[in-house]
DNA sequence: CGTCTGTATGAAGGAAGAGA
DNA sequence: TCTCTTCCTTCATACAGACG
């Protein structure tokens, strides 16, 4: 997973220092998981640009035998050494992939830029903290979480014939700040997610990772279909309200007025903690689905106002009487929201993922501020919309 | 008055770590 | 070991003050 490992048993890790890199082993059954995944003609070059303590090229032996020649990059100079005391048959440099005066200075680099079969690798995953490195690809010009700035600067320079064989975070795969790059990414490569991985399987780490591919080619997409969902011929336009209040702060408040708080542990059962704070309140009715953690079956709420945490998300149909629609084509359409759902931590679900989940049912969604009173929707449909004196 | 720069605030994404 | 809550970080926008 990062450049920085230090030799020692694989699955476990090893702390660095924290505002860089935290360090961990590719376990050896991830490894193998990877190496099943290559195609069964590979008989030149394999490198692994952070090799660590070599799992992911030990899989890769154990499955071709001596019909591959094995290449090793790796920052750290004591995982290189302790390596090449081990394995004096592979081809092992110390370098960082991540700066060109230092990987082209290494013969393993140099051998991959020559010829190769494929590239396996487990970058550094990014963590709190981090700002990403800047970086250049295409039209894309932006920061990245270290394991992106990894795989780009791979995907840059070599050129695998069977392409790259890498796990990653979900964060690197979801993020909104990452869309462009992919977007640039798919332009060029083929990229399929080959696996998700448990997120239990590095030790010390709670991550939601998968293996994925990219293979030189244009991806095809397929355009989203539209699901089938009860359409009326009235106004489907809904507002997306994201909560505003952190628990915490809920919990601090000075007591004016009580409003409900609405909290993910209580979608459907409105509590009474010490907040007040009205400017926040939103009138209901709506959807209520919980923002972070795992899917929890919706709620109607139609009593309001009341002050949504942090950790919520209410869709609110701006043609009343379509609550009933709404709220059933979302319990209809479960698996659309859980599949949107990701996070390389906690899952949450993005405004703008729940925007596609809506439009795919056929709602036509706008992302509203919390607090504020809806307005008027701007769609064709002639319906008038009264909300608080009902 | 317009522009530039610095600061404050808000919105949203996202991961750490507590607790089950 | 896994789930879920908490709340941190980043980015965008609004606002205020300095300056020409």
């Amino acid at each position: 997973m990062s450049s920085e490992r230090v030799h020692s048993e694989s699955t476990q890790h090893v702390k660095v220092d924290p505002r860089i890199l935290d360090a961990y082993y590719t376990p050896e059954a991830v490894a193998r998981e990877l190496v099943s995944h290559l195609p069964a003609g590979v008989t030149g070059a394999v490198m692994d640009p952070t090799v660590g303590d070599g799992a992911l090229l030990r899989a890769v032996h154990s499955r071709y035998e001596e019909s591959v020649t094995l290449l090793g990059i790796d920052v750290n100079g004591k995982t290189v050494r302790n390596l090449r005391r081990e394995r004096p048959d592979w081809c092992l440099s110390q370098a960082d992939c991540l700066k060109s005066e230092s990987r082209l200075a290494s013969k393993a680099w140099r051998l991959a830029r020559a010829d190769l079969d494929v590239v396996v690798m487990n970058p550094p995953f990014s963590h709190r903290g981090g700002g990403g490195a800047w970086v250049e690809f295409g039209d894309f010009a932006g920061h990245v979480a270290p394991a992106v700035h990894f795989l780009t600067e791979l995907i840059s320079n070599l050129n695998p014939r069977h392409g790259f064989y890498a796990i990653l975070p979900d964060g690197a795969l979801r993020a909104e700040r990452h869309e462009k790059l992919w977007a640039e990414i798919e332009k060029s490569f083929e990229v399929r997610v080959l696996a998700k991985l448990r997120t239990s399987l590095f030790a010390g780490a709670r991550v939601s990772t998968s293996i994925i591919h990219l293979k030189s080619g244009r991806t095809i997409r397929n355009e989203p279909a539209v699901l089938q969902s009860k359409n009326n011929g009235s106004c489907r336009c809904v507002d997306i309200v994201r909560g505003r209040v952190p628990v915490h702060k809920a919990r601090t408040s000075v007591i004016k007025d009580p409003v409900p708080f609405i909290h993910t542990s209580a979608i459907g059962a409105a509590q009474h903690p010490q907040s007040s704070d009205l400017v926040l309140s939103d009138t209901t009715p709506f959807v209520l689905i919980s923002r972070v953690g795992s899917w929890r079956s919706p709620r109607t709420l139609e009593i309001g106002p009341v002050v949504l945490s942090d950790c919520v998300i209410a869709i609110r149909p701006t043609h009343r009487p379509n609550l009933t629609d709404l709220f059933e084509d979302i319990v209809e359409h479960e698996s659309l929201f859980l599949d949107a759902l990701r996070g390389t931590g906690a899952q949450y679900l993005t405004l703008r993922a729940l925007t596609e989940c809506l439009q795919k049912l056929g709602w036509q969604p706008r992302i509203s501020r919390s607090g504020v009173a809806p307005t008027p929707c701007l769609c064709a449909a002639e319906t008038r919309v009264i909300y608080g004196s009902q």
